[in-house]
DNA sequence: TTAAAACTTGCAACAATAGTGCAAAAATAT
DNA sequence: ATATTTTTGCACTATTGTTGCAAGTTTTAA
């Protein structure tokens, strides 16, 4: 019985080897991971199918969250805090470098609250910085 | 000889038909407008493969700028601010509202700076806040 | 431990969205 | 006005996401 097997349970979802092998993957990821990404890393084990299902069912349970993107994509990363159903805390900055693509949740950078105009109430907010991580910069 | 042409002169591009239209679309729409808007709002009287291309090429010349959302679909906006090629100044805002899906470029509202972590380097950030807009909230 | 119930998966089909090559058409330059 | 350059539209292909349903797996509870 291992840690992952926990989550899963505590979210009131069935073990199944997809939703192991999946979850193993986020944790085992430093950054974001896209749809592709997930069926690369599992050699096609997994319907492309349950892939999305997998994914939507993390999304609602609050295991990972979505990082908005303005590539025509979703990442997908762990929440790493007291993340609950339906009610998302991913309330850091996300970092996208322009050279190997990679996403980072840059967990100790929250976004900053700001002011809107008149008549907008506020749900959540996102924040994507672009730029060079440390690897790309040297 | 109207603005809109001078715009699309100044970026070096030539004045078509289908770019007017698209780009008096962007002026006569308060916010943000997604491909399939477009193709709604033009009575389709333009091939799709052409509606991609033009944006794309507005993109690269700085006369729009795209939106990052999570629901894998891309928002375009025009430049407000000094834009130039390859390099955008869309430093403003967005917010979606959760009921009526409209998307706001908040122009007054500027990007927080944010503090990075040692060895990231920013070149742009994007900040997209969802919730209820003024209308929907009532 | 096993059988029933509940849930999850994979397949097939479908739908929507996006990208490419190339010939025809339009816009610009001479 | 015509040659050159650019842009467009079509046909085709690729990618991405969705749905219904039967078969398979996991959980529950006797």
């Amino acid at each position: 019985m291992n840690a992952h097997n926990d989550i899963l349970k505590k979210s009131g979802l069935s073990v199944t080897e997809s939703r192991k092998k999946i979850l193993e993957l986020f944790f085992d990821s430093d950054g974001a991971l896209a749809h592709a990404d997930i069926e690369k890393n599992t050699d096609a084990a997994f319907d492309r199918v349950t892939v999305y299902r997998t994914l939507q069912t993390f999304v609602e349970k609050g295991i990972i969250h979505q990082i908005p993107t303005t590539d025509n994509s979703i990442l997908y990363a762990l929440c790493k805090h007291n993340c609950q159903q339906g009610h998302h805390h991913d309330n850091h900055v996300h970092f996208i470098c322009n050279k190997c693509d990679k996403t980072f949740c840059l967990d100790d950078v929250t976004v900053p609250e700001v002011k809107l105009p008149q008549g907008f109430s506020p749900a959540q907010a996102a924040m994507v910085v672009t730029g060079l991580c440390e690897e790309c910069k040297l």
